[in-house]
RNA sequence: GGUUCCGUAGCUCAGUUGGAUAGAGCAACAGCCUUCUAAGCUGUGGGUCCCGCGUUCGAAUCGCGGCGGAAUCACCA
């Protein structure tokens, strides 16, 4: 809790009262809990060592000092060590005016932030684990606008290499010219089934060399499906017109596919990377540390580099073959992408499996020169696990995010059409509904996970629409909303309010709340943690609802409430509309 | 085996730099729609915060040692 102001009081009431200059950091002022009267509460035991008084003694005279000295304060009570401050209405009602003027207080950092997420391979469709990739990736860039800073989103397509090869081969050798017209198949769905044939006629082979009397070690390295699929590698890198042709046809059905999915999320990128385009800077790169003497080349013509100094491992940066590796493009990857904009930071948003990569790339990025190796952060997020464990796309485990997604609408749709809230509605207007809510409750179920935690998603039970949820808040955002509705109808007009209010419990614990959206944004910003904005916005929607059930707004006591009612949940209607936003999720106006 | 991360209610998760009697949702049970949208609100039950030791006025939170789980240590990406 950085409230400043407080704090301020405080440094100075140590002084008058000890003559003794403290730290704003030893200053231990948080909120005070439901349970007790007051607004603040000071932690008054690291205190007493200044004041040499016990915690209640200590407490008092500070309590009286600010009474006497900072105009804002209407009370206190002390509980043990602890110094509840009341501060008076006014107070309240000054904070809430801030929000008329919602996006212009913000700190703003003006740090350029690169971050980079999504980074799909061109083999198989998107399922569940890069759904919460890509969610991560576009609310962080959000929080981190919103907090502030000039972001770049920059996605990074894994478009060669030799899982790409497999597809294509399985394709060539058993297609028979199938195109995602033929087969009115996604793109990506059906270059993930020809990549899934690869592996199942490679075991075939291998399963034939054992029972000829191979070793499975010598079975699994001398497959001929395994040779051919090398050798197309090496062929794409000479730019072998006939496989550049086929590969660049397969590729253009699986982009036409991400775009469908990247559609349906609310995901773009500002500039797209190729690995197709980046991985021979890689290669250059490894080259020029070849003449520095920091990489080095064994015998087999092979290029790694050696990290035992550093409590890592060798590492191979280019094959025998002179073909390069997952970590070769990165290398270039990250270089052309600092010289293009020249970042104060850069965020991988990776899962965690990466942990290791992200290290031996910084390092290796240090020692061949690249300071700005140090503004490389790597968002490690966690796995997304099933009941027994990971998605294994050889069991069939794996949740495909276009499945999902249709799925979630669809539940929308069904719990709607049960509530027969929509009645009089166009189809239009309806199925427009159904994605927001459906998505909403896709989305936040993922997002209101601390990102560095593994999750655990049961396909088994449906994502709930009841609760913590996406849908729930944005309930509350549409009964707000149906509210001001009727108030505007009837020509209400509630844009002032009077600092004499008289605020009851519930108001000030709604303003309060509404305080804190600044900080939830900074915290949210500086840990790259979208979890945290779903959090708040789920406190705000319970709040709310508990007023609602309590009071009335439309036909409270008098027009002064009325109207300070209705000013106060349309503060709460842009809040949680802009927090929500940095979900990436969006708002109905009526559900 | 080395390194990193994790362990909170039956399940899924919160718990802000160490602070008061550890919180939500789901599931179960019991209430609340003639009144601003019941996708809501209220209540009941449910805990060895993995275990132990230490630091501290104070530990779910910090340190050390165990136990359990995950990831990684690829000429996969």
């Amino acid at each position: 809790m950085n409230e400043t102001y407080l704090i301020q009081q405080v440094i100075k009431a140590i002084k008058g009262l000890y003559q003794h200059d403290i730290l704003e950091k030893n200053v231990q002022i948080s909120k005070t809990r439901k349970e007790f009267s007051g607004d603040y509460t000071l932690v008054v035991f690291p205190l007493l060592s200044i004041s040499k008084k016990s915690p209640e003694s200590t407490a008092n005279d500070i309590g009286e000092y600010l009474k006497n000295n900072y105009s804002a304060l209407e009370s206190f009570n002390i509980v043990k060590g602890f110094l509840n401050l009341s501060l008076k209405s006014e107070f309240w009602i000054e904070k809430l005016k801030l929000f008329n003027s919602l996006n212009d207080n913000l700190s703003s950092a003006n740090n350029k932030v690169l971050i980079e997420f999504s980074s799909p391979n061109t083999n198989k469709p998107l399922h569940l684990g890069h759904i919460r990739n890509n969610l991560i990736g576009h609310s962080v860039s959000e929080i981190l606008k919103k907090a502030g800073n000039e972001v770049v989103r920059v996605n990074l397509i894994n478009d060669r290499g030799i899982h790409i090869c497999k597809s294509m081969l399985a394709w060539q050798k058993w297609g028979n010219g199938e195109t995602p017209a033929s087969s009115s198949l996604k793109g990506d769905h059906l270059i993930g089934k020809y990549y899934v044939l690869f592996d199942v006629e490679l075991k075939n082979e291998i399963a034939d060399l054992v029972s000829k009397g191979n070793s499975d070690e010598f079975a699994k390295n001398n497959t001929s499906l395994m040779k051919e699929a090398q050798e197309m590698l090496q062929k794409w890198e000479r730019g072998d017109i006939e496989i550049i042709s086929l590969w660049k046809k397969m590729n253009s059905w699986v982009y036409e596919g991400f775009e469908q999915t990247y559609n349906a999320l609310g995901i773009s990128f500002d500039k797209i990377y190729y690995e197709s385009e980046t991985y021979l800077l890689g290669k250059n790169i490894v080259a020029e540390g070849l003449k520095k003497g920091i990489v080095e080349k064994k015998t087999d013509n092979s290029i790694w580099v050696n990290l035992t100094d550093d409590g890592l491992d060798e590492k191979l940066l280019l094959r025998a073959d002179g073909t390069s590796v997952y970590i070769t493009q990165d290398l270039g990857t990250a270089i052309m992408r600092y010289n293009e904009y020249k970042p104060n930071k850069m965020i991988y948003v990776v899962g965690n499996e990466q942990n290791y990569h992200f290290q031996v790339l910084k390092l290796v990025l240090k020692k061949l020169g690249n300071e700005f190796s140090d503004s490389i952060q790597h968002l490690s997020y966690g796995m997304v696990e099933l009941p027994d464990g990971k998605m294994k796309s050889r069991e069939g485990t794996v949740v495909d995010a276009d499945n999902l997604i249709d799925e979630m609408i669809d539940t929308a749709r069904q719990i709607s059409v049960e509530l027969g809230k929509l009645d009089g509605f166009s189809d239009d207007e309806k199925n427009q509904i159904y994605k927001a809510i459906g998505l909403s409750a896709l989305k936040y179920y993922i997002l209101k996970v601390d990102p560095k935690k593994n999750m655990t998603f049961n396909p088994k039970e449906s994502i709930d629409f009841n609760g913590n949820t996406g849908p729930f808040i944005q309930y509350t955002y549409v009964r707000i909303n149906s509210i001001l509705r009727k108030a505007n109808d009837s020509n209400i007009e509630y844009k002032k309010v009077d600092n004499n209010y008289d605020l009851n419990e519930k108001e000030l614990e709604l303003i309060k709340l509404l305080n804190q959206y600044q900080l939830v944004i900074n915290e949210a910003a500086s840990s790259l943690s979208p979890a945290i904005i779903a959090n708040y916005t789920y406190e705000l929607a319970k709040e709310f609802n508990q007023f609602y059930h309590d009071f009335s707004i439309l036909n409270a006591e008098n027009e002064t409430i009325v109207k300070f009612r209705l000013l106060l949940i349309s503060f709460y209607k842009n809040v949680l509309k802009d927090a929500m936003s940095l979900l990436g999720i969006e708002m109905p106006e009526r559900m």
